[in-house]
DNA sequence: CTGCATCCTACACGATACTG
DNA sequence: CAGTATCGTGTAGGATGCAG
């Protein structure tokens, strides 16, 4: 198990790899959320807001910007009095999605253990006088 | 000291956003190369560093550090004479692996797209000097 | 309702130098 | 080889207030 992976090694390489292209369109902390708030359909922008929970306007706001500018989302504003905005996502970034929610799936199916870790690894960590 | 944690925002709404959990773990810049480039088995501190090149020494060791404490990665130092240690994935991260390879898929196949995208939403932004 | 402007803090990351 | 220490920077993100 050796040489197929010397491909990967190698993707990895500079900037311009896939893998930091994808990490910065995913990277931020609201980004995954917003992807799937917004994957059920048409989602005005407060729904969004409470949907999320926790997200402030303006990084909604700037979210929803970069992800519209990067061609994951469609922004259709309708000029009526009151403003009424629906962000829906591309079929590119529905794709994507798909591998978000086997991110999620995977966060909530090992969530306590990662959390156990956690512990085990700060207990740890206090016993050594030398790690203090 | 682990204080401070605003990102996750911590025990209030863990359970509400799983998402959050996932994206506070896999955030950074490095997280998800370096978990790639040590899926392949047993890899090296040198070698994980010129795998992902363009990587500082400070950072793989932080993130070598808080993969490890998450329960993701398996440090085995071996104490001989010139250091030898060992990183290498853990079954659960492993399965953390097959997501991020379906979002690099994603990104290798929409990279363009993602491209022509962006010029096209900042281009349009340009043309309009009310923007300005 | 949807968003932008401003201010401010925290932290991720980089560069460099030192060490066992 | 595999880190650690320190300093400096950029920017993500929060709080608040104003506006079409």
């Amino acid at each position: 198990m050796s040489r197929s992976h010397t491909r990967v090694a190698e993707a990895v390489k500079d900037e311009a790899c896939p893998v930091t292209e994808v990490l910065d369109r995913v990277a931020g902390k609201w980004s995954i959320g917003i992807l799937i708030a917004a994957a059920h359909g048409p989602v005005r922008f407060t729904e969004l807001e409470r949907a999320i929970k926790g997200i402030s306007r303006r990084m909604l706001t700037l979210n929803l910007r970069r992800l519209e500018r990067d061609g994951l989302l469609i922004r259709t504003v309708h000029p009526t009095v009151p403003p009424k905005v629906e962000n829906r996502l591309t079929p590119m970034a529905r794709e994507l999605h798909d591998s978000l929610t086997g991110l999620v799936g995977w966060a909530e199916r090992h969530r306590s253990t990662i959390a156990a870790a956690r512990v085990a690894y700060d207990t740890a960590a206090e016993q050594r006088p030398d790690t203090d």
